[in-house]
DNA sequence: TGGTATAGTATTAAAAAAGGTACTGTAAAG
DNA sequence: CTTTACAGTACCTTTTTTAATACTATACCA
């Protein structure tokens, strides 16, 4: 993921939640549960244990996130959404009403080519 | 920049905001400012010029922004944003606030614990 | 005649991010 | 006795981004 120096507000909000995988984990995590490290992993399929780990990390950096420990066998780790973290939901939220809508604006659009095109 | 495959409201959305300078650029014509490149170029000190054509180009290609040529010479190419882009206001405007709550933390995070080590 | 401004493109190189595979230790289940 | 679940780590490769440099055409100015 990218790593600017700070310049601008911007690029340092979008540090935050930007990595291909954060904001879905975020997204998951934001509905309030606690989920174990391969919970989230079923929730996220496509990603590799490594790239899990690896934005996990960095949210928890951030403290955008919290991993607690159970030192137990097999082990157990939790994650769940911080306080702090709780403050990129309205971010998070727009920021997915926002993809819808352009989801649906480049489909009409797609269709309407397609309606020119057969005509 | 990074392209995913459609998984993801928020992946749309962050497609189209996100690159290292996007927000920046976005920043600058949403001031309402009709700029010319060499223009963005002189508000964007460090940018390469290839970076910034990239960039404007995807950003126009999202149609959120607007690339007007004048036939002339030497060229004039005028970048504005559109009435679609401008839907991007909102987001960029609580990404920005996030931002700047975000540094004031990590700051007074920072000073707390300098106190800490030098007491 | 030479230099400058404009808006780029082309090419190559470097850096960053992501992905793939194999491996760990231990308890409990079968 | 073998397998599975868990939560990772280590190492290496590939892909994607970004950067750096040189180059284009032409009108205008001195």
């Amino acid at each position: 993921m990218q790593k600017n120096p700070v310049q601008c507000q911007f690029v340092v909000a979008l540090d935050s939640i930007v990595g291909k995988w954060k904001p879905i984990i975020l997204y998951h995590l934001l509905q309030g549960k606690t989920l174990r490290f391969n919970e989230l992993r079923r929730l996220l399929p496509d990603i590799t244990q490594r790239m899990l780990t690896l934005h996990l990390r960095e949210l928890e950096e951030e403290e955008i996130i919290k991993r607690v420990i159970y030192p137990q066998i097999p082990p157990k780790v939790e994650y769940s959404i911080t306080e702090y973290g709780m403050s990129l939901s309205p971010i998070l939220e727009t920021l997915h009403q926002w993809g819808v809508a352009h989801v649906e604006r480049k489909q009409l659009k797609k269709a309407n080519n397609e309606q020119i095109e057969t005509d």
